[in-house]
DNA sequence: CGAATCATGTAATGGGTTACATGATTCA
DNA sequence: TGAATCATGTAACCCATTACATGATTCG
């Protein structure tokens, strides 16, 4: 048995717990003002959200943990529903600039159920595998015109980065895209 | 080691517990043939992990639980570890070729912290954003790299809607690639 | 005014991530 | 024969998902 070792007082403030992408798309929001978990919700919905989604309770769990690292201030009005504001703190500021600052060496994750079926195909009937080419066109066909949409909307209040961001959501909706419909073709020609 | 027969302790009926992607890989990986929990981490390292990825632990605890749904069978072998094979069950292939036929209408998941990081990029230095590109260009371009070389390898013994998998796999990845070197020769330009 | 939708939260559960642990095999 | 790597598993914690709940606002 080795002996524990010594327990470092503090929790305090600061670099107690590891921070997650969740973590940071919070602060990355609130660098651009204060918002209620409501607002985060919107402000995730038309942006980020449209690859990397998440459930609002999320953004009512993480602004808390946020602030119990310091990262993240909060203000609590006053009535009936006591609604909560928050702001990102300096140090929180600082924690996110490390982040940008840091590395990206992750590997992207492409969570595809249609791709799964794909792989699988063997295990479908050619009705299934028509009718998940067709879904999967549609489904992404639609995302793409959604941005080309969005980008009109936001073109003028929009920075250089979140465009670019854009940029490559359609880019990627348009290559899968056409990797389907290219699928469904193939399979006119050559059919399962 | 003689592998003791398959046990059919049976606790009742199936249809019970509601199933995830992660049941679907399983019962997909196995619908191959049998399986230990750590072949089926390389059959999924090889194909699927690469760009959707499970955590070895999920490989145990999974078909553990599809076992007490009676989707999946185990036969434990004698001696040391006690090691366990997984065969997928009729009421198995029942649920996976359920799971084929129907719509395929989820959005796509893309989990990539480098878009994150672009979207956030007002927050970012110069530099960290000359590094980003530069990260998630080669990061990319070495997956789309080795999915040629992957290609060559499994030709022969790979399924068609394998190598499909495969090929919508390497568009994403150029199309992704193009974008970041696209993006760095932006920033050559226009610097920030 | 009532219904629908917006807005704000909590609770329970399942499961994904990380860390720990160790037996078995290979190879220098 | 010792180190490295392969292979097999468990445990704890964190977090994501889902369901539940209800106040506030809008609009027909």
């Amino acid at each position: 048995m080795t002996p524990l070792p010594a327990e470092s007082a503090e929790p305090t403030t600061g670099r107690s717990r590891k921070l997650n992408a969740t973590s940071y798309v919070v602060l990355g929001m609130l660098s651009y003002g204060p918002a209620t978990s409501y607002q985060l919700k919107q402000r995730i919905g038309l942006t980020i959200g449209n690859f990397w989604a998440f459930a609002h309770s999320q953004l009512y769990d993480e602004p808390a943990r946020l602030v119990a690292a310091g990262l993240v201030s909060q203000t609590t009005e006053q009535g009936g529903r006591r609604k909560r504001t928050y702001s990102i703190t300096d140090q929180g500021r600082e924690a996110l600039a490390e982040w940008l600052a840091e590395p990206t060496l992750e590997q992207t994750e492409v969570r595809d159920t249609g791709l799964l079926k794909l792989f699988f195909g063997m295990g479908a009937s050619p009705e299934d595998i028509r009718r998940l080419a067709r879904d999967r066109y549609q489904s992404h066909r639609a995302r793409a015109d959604g941005y080309i949409q969005q980008r009109a909307e936001i073109e003028a209040r929009a920075d250089r980065w979140q465009l670019k961001t854009l940029e490559l959501g359609m880019r990627y909706e348009r290559t899968v895209e056409k990797f389907w419909k290219d699928f469904m073709e193939e399979l006119d020609r050559d059919p399962p």
